[in-house]
DNA sequence: ACGCCGATGTCCT
DNA sequence: GGACATCGGCGTT
């Protein structure tokens, strides 16, 4: 197996920051990892595969190197990483990039967005890939797949920050969203809010 | 710059 | 019936 396999089924949060750099590289445009965050299947509630394993989440209890990708609010498509040793489901989400393949494509997909947004927030990076639901399950580590997962410079330590996760709202506090200090692409930082106040 | 809020399908309690 | 690993538009500072 490749190296990168290997690295792939190490505890979720040291393999979390060590795809920053990577490239995610479709038939048509190339997106270098600048933005993750750690879900663990065994002891993290706010991963999707906390509660066990169902229709949605089956793919994160596979062997690592596989895409999970969910549908969520209604309308957005959200790419992780599967990691880990098999039957265990932990996952790494690609929560943002920069484009540095293809960019006149994912400008067309986003709609003109600015370059720096093309791929700023996990859902916005699936939109630039054109990744959705069909793409569940498949393997990045193959050469012929139609989303592949490779190596590329890997910052520093001095240069990965870590901090609270986005948008979720048990253990909140877990810092393990990763981030490449000073990259311009790296989404905002949005806590978990309750949208409809408990007033009846 | 920041904050609020609606959209809209699926999953889970 | 509520929550959701989000986003873009619009209003306000």
């Amino acid at each position: 197996m490749s190296d990168l396999f290997d690295r792939l089924t190490g505890p979720v949060e040291q393999v979390a920051p060590s795809l920053l750099g990577c490239v995610l590289v479709t038939a048509d445009v190339r997106i270098r990892i600048t933005e993750v965050e750690a879900y663990d299947g065994e002891h993290d509630p706010a991963s999707h595969a906390w509660r066990g394993r169902t229709a949605r989440n089956a793919t994160m209890f596979g062997p690592a190197g596989h895409a999970y990708v969910y549908f969520t609010y209604g309308m957005h498509h959200c790419l992780n990483v599967v990691t880990g040793v098999e039957g265990v489901a932990s996952g790494t989400l690609v929560r943002a990039g920069e484009v540095v393949g293809g960019v006149e494509t994912a400008r067309v997909r986003r709609g003109g967005a600015p370059d720096r947004d093309l791929a700023r927030g996990p859902a916005r990076l699936c939109r630039a890939l054109a990744v959705d639901r069909s793409y569940d399950g498949t393997p990045l580590l193959l050469d012929d797949s139609p989303i592949r997962l490779e190596e590329g410079d890997t910052p520093g330590p001095e240069m990965i920050l870590s901090g609270p996760r986005v948008g979720v709202s048990r253990e909140a506090e877990r810092p393990w969203r990763f981030w490449i200090a000073g990259d311009p692409t790296v989404s905002a930082y949005r806590p978990a809010v309750r949208r409809r106040p408990a007033t009846r």
